[in-house]
DNA sequence: ACCTCCATTTCGGGA
DNA sequence: TCCCGAAGTGGAGGT
């Protein structure tokens, strides 16, 4: 069977179900109170309280209280698991060494522990995003301007890579920076970095931000180093039928 | 008891536990073969495969597999949960508004589901984030340059807020901003934003990037836009014994 | 509701 | 390995 499950587990029960579960690459579910420590970047202590552990063979660890989308303590992948049972209460660690972090798990209580054997293969099927989008752009570069020609996509530079090295109708180069949400502060900052470079070697260049919306004040921040800020909704370039495009262009 | 399990449920203790579960503000955790379908800000589609999948009481919907810290299909607090059951499985579906999003599970074959009755008031105690950070710099101005005195702490500026405002031993203002980790381009970006908006009105400022460490890319943006960088461990920071009034403090 | 930014961010891609 | 930026980011705090 791929699931097994105790209800009110003796210690000795838990210390051999994380055990085994470990040991045979299997998740492993406790329930019950427990107590957190968290030692690494930050430090962290989370008293008593009835919570959800979830523990997987890639070394993953997360702790989970009945509110909220983030686990309230948790070790990513990689992390060395291994059983506490030496003292008062069993317990689990997952230890990393990058950086340094170590997280301990106390079973005041448990009321269930369950390991699980789950086969996945699925691989998860996203479309909408960004490189979605790029794909988009690259095929249709009129819906951001007309005659525009994208020279290069993910053109790298020693600040990163710009989204698009493109040129006008008239032969002007142009940086273009594409955000599928609200574009903000940071992705002025990104093109601006790209454009104050390109500038170092050739002065002609244009920068355009491209995203569904942007606030007033990051549109002034794009005005203010005469940056050009074109408004595209990301689902126009999700699905395959363009039905509108809002052009916003600063330049005169 | 405050948890119930059921191994190899049928379809109809499948829903019932969920609409139970959901009803009696219970976490619910099904273990078993689904299939996820995603629709919002993106559109995303997963495969049969065995996951994890918990339902939390203030909406929260998870589905995990068996590797990662990120749960594969999710959904944030606030989401309105419904039993799926007139579909060929059993299913369930979280529904929010803002933005627009829904995601269905469904049961394909369900090992085991389990409500959990989870009591938890613990608050969770951090140290060493940003703002004990923060705390100790207020508290020891010159562990960033000899004679600094801070004005003002979380000066606000139309484009956010400056961690500090200070003026050097000559009285020269500075513009300090603060990291716990190491510095990236966006936290230049971000001092380099207040430090122009200060010199609208008065070209002497300074502008300090205090971080632990920084790329050589980060440190050549510093010095190209004549900001400077002072080096401070966090954990310099985080391990002394800083007395700072709290809120706690004003309450009765 | 919007803006801004932190996070023990995690994750993935490229050099 | 480091660097850099995306993410269906989530979450907090201010205005």
């Amino acid at each position: 069977m791929s699931v097994e499950s105790i209800l009110d587990p003796s210690d000795k029960d838990v210390i051999e179900g994380i055990e085994t579960g470990i040991s045979n690459q299997q998740v492993i579910l406790i329930l019950g109170d427990c107590e957190v420590e968290y030692t690494g970047r930050a430090e962290g202590y989370l008293g008593p309280g009835e919570r959800v552990t979830i523990v997987k063979p890639d070394g993953t660890l997360l702790v989970h209280r009945s509110t909220g989308h983030d686990p309230v303590n948790w070790q990513p992948p990689g992390s060395n698991l291994q059983v506490l049972s030496s003292d008062q209460f069993p317990g689990i660690e997952a230890r990393r060494s990058d950086p340094v972090e170590v997280v301990k798990v106390y079973f005041l209580e448990v009321f269930s522990i369950t390991t699980f054997e789950a086969s996945d293969t699925a691989p998860l099927e996203l479309s909408g995003t960004e490189a979605d989008m790029h794909a988009y752009v690259s095929e249709n570069p009129s819906i951001i301007e007309d005659g525009l020609r994208i020279i290069e996509h993910e053109r790298d530079t020693k600040h990163g890579a710009i989204d698009f090295f493109a040129r006008d109708s008239t032969g002007r180069p142009v940086l273009i920076e594409i955000k599928r949400r609200r574009a903000t502060h940071t992705h002025v900052d990104q093109l601006r970095r790209y454009v104050d470079l390109y500038k170092e070697s050739n002065q002609d260049i244009r920068g355009i931000l491209v995203a569904p919306t942007a606030s007033e004040n990051v549109q002034r921040e794009l005005r203010e180093y005469d940056l050009e800020f074109v408004s595209l909704e990301s689902t126009v370039t999700a699905g395959s039928t363009v039905t509108s495009t809002t052009f916003d262009d600063f330049r005169d």
